[in-house]
DNA sequence: CAGGCTTGTGACAACGCTGTCTATACTCTG
DNA sequence: CAGAGTATAGACAGCGTTGTCACAAGCCTG
């Protein structure tokens, strides 16, 4: 006769919805008849039990559907085994493969992921932030929506591993992971000056936008250093809308000495652009449309007519470098702030490749 | 003089990472000279505190950088304010699309996101679903990889609120949310049956998979509506590559009596199916391929050309409604389990508009 | 066979917070 | 101005777990 027996399960079948509340440890020591510190060295596999009353212990946790409530070991252990991430919106597949590249490591480590969209309001970030911080996870992912991120100090003082990823962080000194956007915009840029292009124009999103802001430097460093001129005309640069990306191909495309190619500063911009170009070639001379590349790969990029030429950011890596980055925080590394770039890939498909008219 | 002065705050200046740890509410409550209760009224806007007082809380909270243990709070109330999403890959826009969508749901009720991908590994899922529950999650919405989830009944019974999307739960009785894959898949191939066509064929994913079944079934009722014969030689189902949808196509579009249209089981099958398409334009008679149409929508479609034509599920929709189910479950809704289909919807681009041959 | 040593087990406090209850000071009314 | 009532503040327990320490039993050694 085991202790099982004076107590007894309490009841068998099909368990109905928020009837019975959880068993503790405390009801599974009861059950077996053992204490409840006994229970805790079961559970967590800690050595000193007797495989006798290991099994004991373990038959009651099935008969009682015995979990373990981490948040209460938690608030004991002082930490939780799980990270946050600040996305600007986990819809967009940029973000959801960098989710999906930090989970796989965070998996790896034995931590859960906890994600938010911050919808680029710098306000929604600080909540989403301070909403993990007050979860207390071990680390923070953020891709930043705010350029002030001093609200995370007492936070960090306090133990926080925080990583920025794709733009730096705000008047604080923190580890970054960044694609490198001057060069691959250059790499873009350059290429289609190889291809014989002169007059190149570039269009990207509003200058407060960080890579942006790079993107537009690389273009213009690619020009100067093959010692091109660029015309202001050239160059527009706000938040994309068709519309606006419209406008600007009418205006570089027109005129006595017209782009013949074109740098588009990120993937909807150059969606937005080759859905413009086709109309137009519908009215112009039909076929010959000016050359174009575009930061930013995307989903059937290639299948397109032409196929259009990228330059690839690296997302995963730049994920789980970042991931890694953190967990070598959270593993102990206190060394400075580390700012890390994750090179891009020039992809030739086809659109960079036209030749000048 | 206040009682601050007493204690006084440690230190001020730039915080080190891991330095000091976090100050609890008693620490607050004897930085102000109060109760740790009042600091607990304070904090959580309960009445009952003079504004001088409050006013005093507050300055030490600021001083001390003091940031409510959500974890404790929790451990305390019994519920964690965060649910639980489960899908198959969090990097794949259907996926990534409803995250955002549950999220939103989440927020605005005041709940915290935990996600995870499960590759499809039923095993996977299990671990994901359990970590989740010992984390104490106030509800689950999973897409489920696993035919069977009876190991979710004690979490169930214990009051986990649980909703199954994309594909019903495994031996148990629970809430659903599912899009209309029958009707749709109907739908796509009554377009073609419509514009004329008599022999289509269908390609679909490995028959073991839940929707593909019934897109498979939606294919074959819309042909015995219409009165057409299928022909076994016109149904493919397999896990999809490249190399499989190549030799199907080849198969239904050669012989005597070949297929004049094609409907897709999903997207990935319609993007590769697309791309043999445009390969065999290339070796036979140029232009007149056969018609087609596809279940789920994807980004540029309309850029293709032939724009394809598609049978779109409205994931948000999927996303939100099982939110919203599932919070209301958390409202206290003990009624039985639901079962919601939202609809598809027919987005003509092009592709199913071709006239056979 | 006494003394020390290992080994297995359990009692207890503590993690940081909130709910309940009690104590104090203050205001109002007849 | 006494008695009752009402704000306001605090003491205390407990949520479910783990770390520390103490104890009891069994084993070896001399």
């Amino acid at each position: 006769m085991t202790a099982g027996d004076q107590t007894g399960p309490q009841r068998v079948g099909r368990p109905v919805a928020g009837t019975r509340s959880r068993p503790t440890m405390g009801d599974v020591a009861a059950y077996a008849g053992v204490a409840l510190k006994t229970v805790s060295r079961v559970v967590n596999g800690e050595p000193g039990v007797t495989p006798a009353m290991a099994e004991r212990v373990r038959a009651a946790i099935d008969q009682l559907g015995f979990r373990r409530n981490d948040g209460a070991r938690m608030l004991r252990k002082g930490q939780t085994a799980s990270i946050g991430l600040i996305t600007e919106d986990i819809a967009d597949p940029f973000y959801s493969v960098l989710s999906r590249a930090v989970e796989d490591v965070a998996r790896a480590e034995g931590h859960l992921l906890l994600t938010g969209s911050s919808d680029e309001d710098p306000v929604r970030e600080r909540e989403l932030a301070l909403a993990f911080c007050a979860r207390r996870v071990d680390g923070l992912i953020v891709i930043p929506a705010s350029d002030d991120h001093t609200y995370l100090l007492p936070e960090i003082s306090a133990g926080l591993a925080t990583v920025f990823v794709d733009r730096p962080a705000g008047l604080i000194e923190a580890d970054t992971v960044l694609s490198g956007n001057v060069e691959g915009a250059g790499e873009g840029v350059t290429h289609l000056i190889r291809h014989g292009h002169r007059r190149i124009g570039y269009i990207g999103d509003a200058p407060r936008i960080y890579t942006s802001m790079l993107r537009h430097r690389g273009y213009r460093e690619a020009m100067a250093q093959a010692g091109l001129r660029v015309d202001d005309s050239w160059v527009a640069m706000s938040s994309p809308s068709q519309d606006s990306i419209r406008l600007s191909l009418h205006r570089m495309l027109a005129g006595p000495a017209p782009v013949t190619a074109l740098f588009f500063g990120n993937n909807r911009i150059s969606v937005a652009a080759v859905r413009e170009l086709r109309a137009l070639a519908g009215t112009h001379e039909l076929g010959r449309g000016p050359a174009f590349a575009g930061f930013d790969d995307f989903e059937l990029a290639d299948m397109l007519s032409p196929g259009v030429t990228v330059v690839a950011q690296d997302v995963v890596r730049l994920g789980r470098v970042a991931a890694q980055l953190l967990f070598r925080r959270l593993a102990g590394d206190r060394g400075p702030a580390e700012r890390i770039e994750i090179a891009t890939q020039l992809i030739e498909r086809g659109s960079g490749e036209i030749p000048p008219s």
